[in-house]
DNA sequence: ATGAAAGCGCTAACAA
DNA sequence: TTGTTAGCGCTTTCAT
């Protein structure tokens, strides 16, 4: 005997002004805090009272519609599944939430044309800005994105472009201090394996490398250095049998990354290398976990987190101002020691008393 | 001496239909395939070309206003610097692309505010289903949805409700395969780290460690179990130290995760226990990289990647059918032996001939 | 201080 | 097959 009850709509911005006995215009000054000084007090306190009680939610769907904006930033991410991008992904909304944003992520996986629709759809859907962690070198999307106005930041890599403003960890330095640290412990012969040369951080390190070989008096002939097509466990395993079955001698590896590394590590169990008493180690980022492998891996410390931050905090400034002083920051880098390296097993000549 | 030129606004159905010299409402239907028919074949065509050359994207926004669809499902996930997660994301993904559907990934910290706060912000922005990963056995807000009829499929937890539905892995037999194994290998005395008692799996796999023991016959008084109050390494470890401080007598370990088995590697550095020799150990989840651990770990795998595509599967068909099925699926888990196991130091003496 | 009116861009009855 | 009309829920001039 019950009567057909109409579906439960949530209560929208007309429902809390019928309620209050106000026009829906004046409910929506009295609602939204930067407005709410243009209406009565009374007045307000009875709008935001009727709101409460009917557990009023603004619908920011339409609210876009009306305003073209969101409150909302897209994160562009190649592949979540490497463990660099969660402690980044932290960071930025540590930063993002509080000033009232939020991020929406994507997923690429290293896919230019995922990219572009990706990027695509959160832009219609009105996001304000983008963090992108994808970057190429040449990467003609992006130079497309900034010369239309879209506010982004770039993270972790960069494109040659160099107007495009972005927050990347100082490889060259962080390269630098490697070799420093292997060098004292009284290596001469150091190997790299060099990341995707499309991307900055595989190219800058690279190149920092040769010059860090030289700067410490070393050799740099190009047979020390091992190219890699993508930053995974088997390209580091294939570029250092590949190096190692070319016969080259080498005491030490300085690993594009610390999948690159890991890579090494595989190697080593294959062929009976004892690490570091026959060959020390070095990777890049410090990735969570690297300090639980045997031996804990000496790795260059990319702040991931802070990288994260400062991207979110950039990004938040040029919301603010339609005038954006475009900058890059270059975060340091350290060297975080670990059981991976140690003096090679013969001490050249010229290091003896 | 140039004239101001309007801004450049991205054109819209309006453009579009005045190009092709029709009402909006028939580009509307031409430009959408499930509509088209309704219209002539060469208009439809006209239409199209004119949206191409345009440029024309349909504004999503204003779309999920009028429709309050928006081809988008939330993700909630307690926190993204766990390994676990980034597979089961590719999961999802990977079903949901091709069925036209975005993912819009949150990350709740564990917080149950933020939880709520970030899915009323999701529902708010019209997603048309949730895929939870935060799951407690409590848990009144996702009892909440669920009386509301918001479509919402559970992964990796449950909740003691068991009327949402859910996908994830058979932890009971999991820990069954894992005690077996170890008790062929002629352990007696196994011990567990069960991981929060509020999450399913916290629960499950504790359950089933004492089924286990009594079904193998062996040793089953509770002093062989420690409480983690936390999924981390650093919980681990206490329970681990606190097992051996309370001289407890064991020769294996049953970690309720990989985290919590990182921390007895941590011991076992401290107090110089040689695993296996000394102490054996099986993880739970065989996440990314732990076969590259010092020994390598013995974990029981779930297979993250088929949970995610799952139970994005189950989400689409909930979200094309108004009568759902409520169903919950147990995804099978397997053992995967690494060096982390081995024959206790002293075989117990009713094992010997 | 408040109300009236218009419209963001799209879709879906309904009518023709 | 196409056009008319109305409206999703909100914000923002403009007028009072």
């Amino acid at each position: 005997m019950s009567t057909t009850l109409p579906p439960v709509r949530p209560p929208t911005l007309r429902d809390v002004a019928l309620g209050a006995g106000v026009h829906p215009a004046t409910a929506s000054r009295a609602l939204n805090p930067a407005t709410r000084p243009l209406v009565n007090t009374e007045t307000a306190s009875r709008v935001l009272r009727v709101a409460e009680s009917l557990g009023y939610r603004p619908n920011p769907i339409a609210r876009s519609l009306k305003t073209s904006r969101s409150a909302t930033v897209g994160l562009v991410i190649p592949d979540l599944t490497n463990p660099l991008f969660p402690p980044i992904v932290r960071g930025i909304e540590d930063v993002l939430g509080p000033a009232g944003y939020n991020a929406w992520l994507v997923n690429t996986d290293n896919d230019a044309d995922r990219e572009e629709s990706l990027i695509d759809s959160l832009r219609s859907r009105q996001v304000e800005g983008l963090i992108v962690a994808t970057a190429r070198l040449q990467h003609p999307l992006l130079d497309r994105l900034h010369a239309e106005g879209v506010r982004m930041v770039l993270i972790n890599r960069r494109t040659a472009n160099a107007d495009l403003p972005s927050v990347t960890g100082d490889d060259a330095t962080g390269v630098a201090t490697a070799v420093a640290h292997l060098a004292d412990l009284g290596h001469r012969r150091i190997v790299h394996l060099a990341g995707p040369q499309n991307t900055s951080t595989g190219l800058v390190r690279h190149r920092a490398f040769l010059q860090a070989l030289r700067d410490h008096g070393l050799d740099d002939d190009l047979g020390l250095v091992a190219q890699c097509a993508s930053w995974s466990e088997e390209e580091g395993a294939r570029a250092l049998r590949e190096l190692l079955d070319a016969g080259r001698e080498f005491t030490a590896v300085i690993a594009g990354n610390d999948l690159l590394a890991l890579g090494c590590y595989d190697v080593f169990a294959e062929r009976g290398i004892e690490c570091p008493r026959d060959l020390s180690v070095v990777g890049f980022n410090d990735m969570p976990f690297i300090d639980k492998l045997r031996p804990p891996l000496t790795s260059v410390r990319v702040p991931h987190y802070e990288l994260g931050s400062e991207a979110a905090r950039m990004l938040l400034e040029g919301l603010r101002s339609p005038t954006w002083q475009v900058r890059s920051v270059l975060l340091p880098l350290t060297l975080t020691r670990r059981q991976s390296t140690g003096p090679p097993r013969h001490t050249p000549a010229e290091n003896l008393g």
